[in-house]
DNA sequence: AACTATTTATAAGA
DNA sequence: TTCTTATAAATAGTT
């Protein structure tokens, strides 16, 4: 552009390369400052040269990270998403085995069990019964105390109830028999065991003969 | 730089500023294009005009995000770190709520109970037998057709129950009772219901009177 | 780095 | 926006 017009063709020459490198950067940031200040605008200028270094040019008012947000937000392009598909990837499985999760803790809660086959039912029902087992058995031994006076309870009853058949076996043959009615409230299983039990049912004990 | 010296300072003029943004972004791309070719160089020059649109030059040989790889490198920076500090954030938390589910799952099925306070057992059983509840409805409509069976079975068992007490009422003074013994394998509630008692137990349907 | 002849960019006007 | 053109600025080749 002086003393000669030129090509725009790669120079050859390394040395003359490098010199017209350095100059027209200098150049080429300084009309960047001009327009940063005549237009009121950003701009971020980043160079490789052939040799590999690395220069960079930044209107004062900003930083190349806040312009190139703004940059992938305008163009709606994230250029950094292949940097964190790894990351990506972990997150989307953690988010999977979590809605799994989620939906184990909804099927044990009883609710959108129409997601599940019907085989599934019966052992999601035995899983949910031994898994109440085990709360329960741990209940149990929590309130050992409440179950001892139940058991003295269920003794008196015992006792009663045997008083009972002795009289029936001994009035048997005259008079109605009277029975013995084992009172369920005594001890902590049964009352589980009869709680869906239908009404009018009514547990006589007995020796087995 | 024509016609007359300007001053580099902001154009107030906002018709001129944005003519002369074009043109100068123009010349701007230009000599950043000869750069690159003459100087086998590599440039990325993003711009945000004062009006917010964004423009950018890359090399052809090249793209933005290479480009910015290689700046990121030379210079030992990561732009990029508060992303991907905000993602961690992200894992972390949902790791956090998968610890979270993964323990309701462990005590609803039995496991892990002593991380539960004494007082919280019955809450949790109440709840899983609520569940179990639900599951057992949504079992029984499914079986229905098997249910159905059941209580065919059971109305013929209390058939001959019937048929049993009244031999009973009218052999009372002559014999020892026969008792009409209920079949508990025809109803499911009844399954469940009388899986936990204690051997022994027999169940006498009785009309209340 | 400095010089300078010449090319290129561009401000103002159309 | 684009074209024109006088003039400022950039720079290729030289020292």
């Amino acid at each position: 552009m002086a003393r000669g017009k030129i090509q725009i063709k790669r120079i050859e020459n390394s040395t003359n390369r490098q010199v017209t490198y350095s100059k027209r950067r200098n150049g080429l940031f300084k009309k960047a400052h001009e327009l940063t200040v005549l237009c009121d605008a950003k701009v971020s200028i980043i160079m490789c040269s052939s040799t590999g270094k690395v220069h960079e040019y930044i209107s004062p008012s900003t930083t190349t990270k806040h312009l190139l947000d703004e940059y992938q937000k305008t163009l709606r392009i994230d250029l950094w998403s292949s940097h964190y598909e790894e990351m990506q990837e972990k997150l989307r499985k953690l988010k999977e085995v979590n809605r799994n999760l989620r939906k184990e803790i909804k099927h044990r809660l009883g609710q959108s069990l129409n997601e599940l086959r019907l085989e599934e039912l019966p052992a999601l029902q035995q899983d949910i019964d031994n898994c109440l087992s085990v709360v329960r058995e741990r209940k149990f031994r929590v309130l050992s105390n409440q179950i001892e006076t139940c058991k003295k309870k269920v003794r008196n009853v015992e006792e009663i109830n045997k008083n009972l058949q002795n009289g029936f076996n001994i009035n048997a043959k005259e008079e109605d028999p009277h029975f013995g009615l084992v009172d369920n409230g005594g001890h902590y299983d049964s009352v589980i065991g009869f709680q869906s039990g239908g009404a009018g049912i009514f547990a006589l004990r007995l020796q087995p003969n």
